[in-house]
DNA sequence: CTAATATATTCCTTTACTGGAATTTATGCA
DNA sequence: TGCATAAATTCCAGTAAAGGAATATATTAG
């Protein structure tokens, strides 16, 4: 059956897609690049989220293996970008949820 | 800075949204009731998904906490269906990026 | 060549989460 | 009342991954 939402051959991969979506540094690292919708070098998001450049570094990496950002290296820095235009769009989706829940949260907290 | 796309105090809350669909049978469940867009018993579930009942059980309980699912009791079955709207187009957005990596990396071996 | 800067990697400990197995709870039926 | 069915929960062992600290690698400047 073709008409599956989520393809069985995709399972693996877009429960791994989400799984590194999943840790908030990485998000952290994401919205910034969203923010700026440019590249950035290592030590800018260092600094932009008061994380270990180890730490920062690591999950960079990880998340251009698997193909969210991509890497370009000039002189000593390596700028990151994002290469998944399908992020800023999923990112949207999730906070609008969210928030949706929050304000309603809110709402039979005032109420009650 | 509101312009922020994750809002800080968010960010918590979108990682663990993410960290919930990370995992294979959580996706299939979801893609489940996707597709059959109605609630269904978790012995349904089972026999779709081919996962122990318990196992089963206790993805589900995790989803209707994280408010992904709703649950409703009648008699000795329990229905699960989706109670978050935002399921569906985060997953189809994950997916349809996800097959044109798969198909451009088709693409590539073919021309090697 | 040496020091400084930028980034990546390794090692380690700790934590969190998954699935299996067994058990418990709740409901309906004879 | 007792049994069968449906679902949830508990306990446990195994695994994956995160962050800290230290170190390694690469590039530039002096």
């Amino acid at each position: 059956m073709a008409s599956q939402l989520i393809p069985e051959e995709l399972l693996e991969r877009v429960a791994q897609r989400f799984k590194t979506l999943s840790e908030p540094i990485r998000l952290q690292l994401l919205n910034q690049m969203m923010v700026t919708s440019d590249e950035m070098s290592v030590m800018q998001l260092v600094e932009e989220t008061g994380q270990q450049q180890a730490n920062v570094s690591k999950h960079l990496t990880l998340m251009a293996r698997e193909g969210i950002l991509v890497r370009r290296k000039e002189g000593q820095k390596v700028y990151y970008r994002i290469n998944d235009p399908s992020i800023h769009g999923i990112c949207t989706l999730v906070c609008g949820r969210l928030q949706q829940e929050v304000d309603s949260n809110l709402e039979l907290v005032e109420k009650s």
